[in-house]
DNA sequence: AATAAAACATGACAATTGTCATGTTTTGAG
DNA sequence: CTCAAAACATGACAATTGTCATGTTTTATT
């Protein structure tokens, strides 16, 4: 299990690239990107200090990584060659049953996500995606909750599947009905309630 | 291990229903359903012979069925009690790994589900639904590749996304492009470089 | 074979979201 | 602190998709 860093225009990994390593977030944030043909970016996930990637079935079958991981400023990761960890893993059934719970949670999560995609409109699913940004990086402050994450417009369009004028108009939006405050640098979130109660409507 | 057989109307858990059993469809397909408070759905996956299900994060925590288990048809399906499924992976480290590999596969899945859903229109959604049927379950024919799954315009509708009068018509176009004929009793894919061409133009 | 229900079909129009253009503000590197 | 790059912002317009209404065809059941 060895560290590696990890700094701004650096890939830990690239679409396509083979897969070697089961890898660990242990400082910083992590984005999972996928992008089409086209140059249209899709970011699927922002791995947190704790989670795992590459556990999971394209690093079996000799395949290639289905996307790419990019660190969101400095990160440290833990990585582990594939051999080892499945050795680990065989060795060991408390840490495979801890994999295949995790692995479980990030399908439902997955899952979750796509139901928001197939259903919600533009500004429900960035509603959405500001609650979950509340619960899963929120700092309480005394007039809101802020996002530890740091985020652009841009970012959150590619994570809800709009355009990032789009994403800055319902910001703008949601900023005016004081829903939210700040941006990226400093993003804050005013009303949670009304995210929950938008986000559903 | 027993086996259980669903038919037209029922279903096999429901949305919030608690996590008992672990699943395999033994026979017939499975519709995986998400639905939003107001009413729209969303298909998540139909499951084939082979696939698990509930093999996952939610079986553990003593949590509640994210989605709807519903067959097309009639479908046998073996189960067994939670408990006996964590004993048995633990004891058998060849059937958590399998499991493991299962979880990555369908993971990976979903999250390429989530890219078509937020980077694609509506008729490349439905060109790349189309290629995955005729891959997962095309049987070769004369002129084309049947599918075996029986699928109405509403059914696809929800798998990709869009309304059912948007898949009826981009079904109409595909059939006057010659890409595909027939309807739900007999779908054939006729053109298949093609619709892999539209699904990424 | 009759018949009700479901599936398929199509038009007119509305709502949502994307595209392109342009300008201002903020951020970060030197 | 300066300055270029990135992020944020906004308008005008176009494209996509949804909504509603209505009608035909197919399917399944008695």
């Amino acid at each position: 299990m060895t560290e590696t860093r990890y700094g701004k225009g650096q890939y830990i990994f690239r679409e396509g690239d083979p897969t070697e390593y089961f890898h660990i977030v242990k400082e910083g944030s992590v984005k999972c990107v996928k992008s089409s043909l086209d140059g249209k970016e899709c970011t699927l996930k922002v791995l947190m200090p704790g989670d795992l990637f590459c556990c999971d079935a394209s690093a079996f079958d000799g395949a290639s990584h289905p996307g790419t991981a990019q660190p969101m400023g400095d990160v440290s990761v833990l990585r582990m060659k594939k051999d080892a960890y499945f050795k680990m893993l065989r060795a060991n059934p408390d840490a495979a049953m801890e994999v295949i719970r995790y692995l479980g949670n990030r399908l439902n999560e997955a899952q979750e996500k796509a139901k928001v995609l197939a259903l919600d409109r533009a500004d429900q699913r960035l509603a959405s995606l500001l609650i979950s940004l509340a619960e899963r990086s929120g700092v309480p402050e005394p007039n809101g909750i802020r996002v530890s994450v740091r985020l652009t417009r841009q970012d959150m369009a590619n994570m809800v599947g709009v355009t990032t004028e789009t994403a800055i108009r319902i910001m703008a939006r949601f900023k005016k009905a004081r829903l939210v405050s700040g941006t990226a640098a400093r993003l804050v979130i005013r009303d949670l309630p009304q995210l929950r109660l938008l986000a559903s409507t």
